[in-house]
DNA sequence: GAGAATTTGTACGTATGTATG
DNA sequence: ACATACATACGTACAAATTCT
């Protein structure tokens, strides 16, 4: 089980950790766009808030990229956090 | 009138303009609370949502600090941002 | 100390706008 | 015309921490 509700850790820092570890393990690729919003609400069972919450942390942490009416993207490498998860 | 809803420009940008103005004219001064979220609301007769986000870019752009259950604060004059708006 | 009020954090639902494919 | 996708904005609810009475 990916998101556990039973979990107190936040359901957004959950779902960011899904695809983070997904980055981090090759799955998806520099430029490869992550799971929609509208995808994560389906897949998760989650609002469209949380999963906005998801994507802009690992917006911050620099592990993707927005652009605008195109998606979210898996940020170059060189972009890549360090470690801090 | 500080919120114009027939100005395209977004509302939650016009709230963070408010208080930014206010910070400005000095009238809200450093370690200062500003309106919380809720007098937000009332005041402006707008969404949580909308209140959180000006809340946030207000914080991106260093004017405020939040602490968590406390409210936010003009942030120390050394993180002003230089102007950028 | 007890209880109420305040404030932010999280989460869900829904709708409209705008841009792209 | 239609589907996809993000941005904005409305509403609601409960939790946790802090502050006030």
């Amino acid at each position: 089980m990916e998101i556990d509700r039973f979990d107190p850790t936040p359901i957004y820092q959950q779902v960011a950790r899904v695809v983070r570890d997904r980055i981090k393990a090759g799955e998806l690729k520099p430029r490869d766009p992550i799971p929609s919003e509208s995808s994560m609400v389906a897949d998760h069972g989650i609002a469209r808030d949380t999963a906005r919450a998801a994507v802009a942390l690992l917006r911050e942490e620099g592990w993707v990229m927005t652009l605008p009416q195109r998606g979210s993207f898996v940020a170059d490498r060189e972009n890549w956090p360090a470690d801090e998860t």
